[in-house]
DNA sequence: TTAAGATAGTGACAATCATCACTTTAAAAA
DNA sequence: TTTTTAAAGTGATGATTGTCACTATCTTAA
């Protein structure tokens, strides 16, 4: 367990608070602690209580819902310096999916009450707040277009590149490298389709040199042939 | 067009500030102007940069998306009370798409700038913002979640139970009546299927009793037949 | 190093749903 | 009213993609 003396650090890791002096810091830390998460573990469920947020110091977490016949979708795999839930304040709830470590983690809690308080007396982080949820819904009606306006093939690769804006590095010769490894049952999960047609599919991808897999296993992914509007090249 | 003095009186129909007194209405005045739009006009096209934030005094607006093809998403159909865009404040962008009033309407619209500084001196505004932006989150991800889990059959079951908590009203027999009509073309839109597949869906679940139309043509939905986990009736 | 378990690739087949074509019905305009 | 236009219903067909079955490959633990 950490102790109480590296909290301000852990915070700092956290966009929302990064900026803070120490002593603006401070109120924050407070409120705060941090918990040592195992991989599998389950940090909350869907339908628990809204009574905390979490801000990941390290690790990986998993939120996701899934139904009756145990089908699973994958909202988003979240890593250091992200917090979640990205809704609720403000109002009793409950949590809208389950949460659960896929990479040991160490999280900071802040108990719900005590982080609107704070964003009372704070009209600062309410900015902050308020783009990162507004980032959230962008990015929740741009996966909902699409699913509606393109086929499977396009999804794919529009989650490629969607996964590539937060896990990958453009490289120097106009390419992106995404360096986090998904198995094709998760890319799968996250936009409902199934891991047979992700596999069928990126094959094609790979033939039409779209995407090639480094000797890594990462995805490198020529976007200077990926014309987001027409996608000539499916 | 609407004289000054009616601002108060459009203002209050907006949720946003409907418990507002004369007095701390007075600053939002101010900063307000109403217009009004015919059906068909365009308030603003996808990518046009953010400046103005809309207020519904009356009226139908619809927000949408279309691609290449002309292939249309409806995100929403918005009207009295309803404000929009939901996103992107304290931070320069574009809207994210096409406004298009459906039916004649009166807009209040306030420049984002204005609007920006009023949450930050009221925290009381803020807090329901953020309330507002939570619902549409939880909102948007359910409906990720209808499209990736679920089939077409129940997609459209679960597209009426939505449309139903905005524009539907319970009856006293327990079942719900949905008082908007929307074109099979316009459903179809909704959550990318088919008109030909949402009429043969409509007329499977009139045969199953699930759904009836009434003399108006106003559906009615026999929700206690509809266990939202288990979709057993389909 | 071997064994066990997970992940990936791929063919065959079936189910679902979009599309096309056409009819019917309803609504709006002349 | 009649005419015109839009919306809805429906069968036939084909494309897409999910599912099943099996093999191959890779990973991890014994």
């Amino acid at each position: 367990m950490c102790s109480t003396e590296t909290i301000p650090t852990l915070l700092k890791k956290v966009p929302l608070f990064k900026e803070l002096t120490d002593e603006e810091i401070e109120p924050i830390v407070e409120m705060a602690y941090p918990r040592q998460f195992r991989a599998r573990m389950l940090i909350f469920m869907k339908g628990d209580p809204l009574d905390r947020v979490f801000f990941i110091h390290s690790g990986k977490v998993k939120i996701y819902k899934s139904d009756i016949n145990g089908k699973e979708q994958i909202i988003s795999i979240l890593q250091e310096g992200d917090m979640f839930p990205h809704a609720g304040f403000f109002s009793t709830g409950n949590y809208q999916a389950h949460a659960e470590v896929v990479e040991d983690a160490t999280i900071i809690v802040i108990p719900i009450a005590n982080f609107e308080k704070l964003l009372l007396q704070r009209p600062d982080l309410c900015i902050k707040l308020f783009k990162m949820m507004s980032e959230r819904i962008v990015d929740l009606q741009n996966r909902l277009e699409e699913q509606i306006l393109h086929n499977t093939s396009e999804q794919i690769l529009m989650l490629l590149l969607r996964l590539a804006k937060t896990y990958g590095k453009n490289r120097a010769d106009g390419r992106i490298e995404l360096n986090t490894q998904f198995t094709n049952r998760e890319l799968a999960n996250m936009i409902g389709t199934s891991r047979e047609t992700i596999s069928r599919t990126l094959s094609q991808l790979r033939k039409k040199e779209i995407v090639e897999l480094n000797e890594n296993g990462y995805f490198i992914i020529a976007t200077d042939l990926v014309n987001e509007e027409l996608f000539y090249v499916l």
